[in-house]
DNA sequence: CAAGGTGTTCAACGGAAATCGAACACTCGG
DNA sequence: CCGAGTGTTCGATTTCCGTTGAACACCTTG
């Protein structure tokens, strides 16, 4: 039995805010950065939990972005689970959505290349 | 015949930036910052051209507030236009909107309170 | 022409944010 | 139990952005 043992898990959940609890500026800080609009976009072309962290080709060292997926966890941007040795990850699009309408759309058209 | 005489104004045209040469990147960093929202937000509650620069209600001094509209300018936001001594103010409402569809919704909406 | 008002520019400061390297914690496979 | 792989945390550095004060430029009114 690899996992899910009683007793709880060890590793420290990650700490998510929901999307109805951030502020248009909250949001609108954690999507001015050109590595996190990378990281969004990316995800939002992938299936649900199926990238891990360190799967996405942004030119950063590990700890920067640890750093920009808890700012995209405090956005209500980005869901993570952990799944063996691995973080996955999913893009809160209807959720977020819902609360700013249109806007994760405007970053994924692809006529807003920068 | 106070002014608007031939061979043409002397004061440093102001430098705008067409709302479609504009990047998200660009347009979200603008967007992003507690002075600049409430700039937004009070001139589209006033009609066009009726806004001096000094007219706002924030509390920065001239210089910054010079920078932030200079910054408004570049992001395509705002347009200005010299009325005597004084620089008047227009939101670009319908061409931002047209560029980035429901963003400066997004901003305006009064449940968007921060 | 002088004076007051408006806005820009400049150099400089300060603080927040991004980044890195190293150390640490956890999971899984030999 | 050890080792490789993954991600977080810590401390320190760097870079960027907002802010200021002072000097300057322009327009108008007296």
């Amino acid at each position: 039995m690899p996992n899910q043992a009683a007793g709880g898990g060890h590793r420290a959940a990650p700490v998510h805010t929901d999307p109805d609890d951030v502020s248009v500026l909250t949001a609108l800080s954690a999507l001015a950065d050109p590595v996190r609009i990378q990281l969004i976009r990316e995800l939002a072309g992938s299936a649900d939990w199926t990238r891990s962290c360190g799967s996405f080709d942004v030119p950063v060292g590990k700890a920067a972005l640890s750093h920009h997926f808890s700012v995209l966890r405090s956005a209500g941007l980005v869901e993570q689970r952990d799944k063996g040795p691995k973080r996955v990850n999913r893009l809160r699009r209807g959720e977020f959505d819902t609360r700013f309408p249109g806007l994760l759309d405007l970053l994924l058209r692809t006529d807003n290349a920068d």
